[in-house]
DNA sequence: CACTTGCCACCTAGGTGACAAGAT
DNA sequence: ATCTTGTCACCTAGGTGGCAAGTG
């Protein structure tokens, strides 16, 4: 799907690239919020797979980047609540760098090193969800998937995908952008809007996996690499978890949802995390966002 | 995508179902397009494929209706110009039927034959392009395909398909409509939608195919069906023209393109279409439609 | 040595008509 | 006899990590 936005996600929308990233940001219901709009103030978000995420995070995870784009596994998916359900609103994904380093990877000690400064920083883009922009009550109907979404190195990329620098370490952001029907939204755009992190979806983007305990869990959880298993008893466990993680991972959450502070993404509305950015400045993304989005899944050719 | 449109296609979008077909309607240019909006008078719809299209048209075109639904082949696709850029369209499709007539084909005389008055019509449906909606720059820039498009014969499809009476005959229709932004702009909708029929598109609706020559060039020329080919010499041939019908068909279009009548759509606004069906009301479809539209490609779980 | 690229076999996901069996 | 349904082998299209070769 090709859309266009012309104004939607203007002054408000401040990254904060490059920032230490930090958690949690303001809580929910807390002061820094009573400054949100009330189509955006409510939002809740859901990491989905979430067991599956943090079986990777706690290994390290790592993301195939190519020429032509990789899509993330696991995919980032999520449920949302809260919404207004007849407002219209824009969802989309970013990736900031969690800090200015280069790494590598020694195999010795199967862990990672820093290799110095990061890279100059790849071209900042954002993925809008293909469905953008749609009503509340259809994003709550169902869970929401960036399963389009791909990852590339090549920094001349023409495909609308995302650009990330190999052997860097990428956070990614989830904003939810209410489509403020009224004249002169851009006026008070930073109300808008509300972002979401889930520090169990951090990453290090690669070329090629590093981590061997990496590999082994992408195939045995990642259906497309089905061609790669073995039938050994612990890893027909293992492709059992992936396979019920879904429903695994949803009797987890339910418990957990809204109660336990580590299930709660922390909602840094950037306004909000420019404060824990001494010393850096965040950037405008431009006086007006004029954009057109290309969806990944659709291609330049079609 | 899910998209929901309340109020776009209101009073004006009369659909005149069950009427004979007939071709050409009102000519572009002529008295009856004054009353249109500038944002469609001007569009012009080429039909992609159409050497393909009249391959089948004159064998006598059959097309699957399965309980699941099935696609069309060849697909339904349209060059669009004409378009204000920067104004917001939706497109869509429904099929009419071409008579009242029910058919059944004799194998030994190779021919359909009229088997008695039409069963009681399919639920009428709508088909949105999913990409709607979306500013003329977008739908003018490259081919707009209905490739999502399934046709089934299960009169309680859930899943948004195009319902169809399997051995009888239909015609596409394709509609054109302008997002009018101004207030009360139902009260003129009919100035903001224009329609489109391509004769060479008709089509009996089968269950399983009934001409061999049909089935023949089905499997010549549809990629999917690759695995029913054999090797003769005219197979090959029929191979080659599928697979080369893209630039062959653009080729002869090029030269036609609003040169010769036949290869013009009969552009029936509806309300063209009225005087030519006396004894048989354009019914209304409803005050406003409000149509939650599924887009058959995302399916119904996702 | 550290990292990247291109190609490959092997999957998932789903679109074909053939065909046998079922329905009326 | 006529028409429909479900299953199947065989495709297209594209997402996997492995691996050899390439780059600096």
């Amino acid at each position: 799907m090709y859309v266009e936005f012309y104004c939607l996600l203007s002054l408000g929308l401040l990254l904060s690239q490059n920032c230490e990233f930090s958690l949690p940001g303001c809580t929910d219901g807390g002061p820094l919020f009573s400054s949100k709009a009330p189509q955006v103030c409510g939002v809740r978000v859901q990491l989905e797979m979430q067991a599956l995420w943090r079986q990777f995070d706690q290994l390290g995870t790592e993301m195939i980047v190519t020429k032509s784009g990789r899509r993330m596994f696991p995919t980032f998916q999520v449920k949302i609540s809260g919404m207004d359900p007849s407002a219209e609103y824009v969802l989309l994904m970013d990736f900031i760098p969690v800090d200015d380093k280069r790494y590598r990877y020694t195999f010795h000690s199967s862990s990672w090193l820093v290799a110095g400064r990061a890279d100059v920083a790849a071209p900042s883009r954002m993925h809008f969800h293909p469905d953008s922009p749609a009503p509340g009550s259809q994003w709550m109907k169902q869970t929401v998937s960036f399963d389009s979404l791909k990852l590339t190195n090549n920094l001349l990329d023409d495909n609308g995908h995302m650009i990330l620098n190999s052997m860097h370490r990428y956070q990614p952001r989830f904003h939810v952008v209410y489509v403020d029907p009224t004249p002169n939204s851009h006026l008070n755009a930073y109300r808008n809007f509300c972002s979401f992190s889930f520090p169990e979806t951090r990453f290090m983007a690669v070329t090629a996996y590093q981590n061997h305990r990496i590999t082994q869990l992408k195939i045995a959880s990642n259906p497309f690499a089905k061609g790669f298993r073995t039938s050994d008893p612990q890893e027909e466990m293992k492709d059992w978890k992936a396979e019920n993680s879904m429903n695994w991972t949803e009797n987890r959450e339910d418990a957990d949802y809204c109660s336990l502070p580590v299930s709660l993404p922390s909602a840094d509305a950037f306004g909000c995390l420019a404060p824990r950015c001494p010393g850096k400045e965040p950037q405008a993304c431009g006086q007006f966002i004029h954009r057109r989005v290309i969806n990944a899944a659709s291609g330049a050719g079609r």
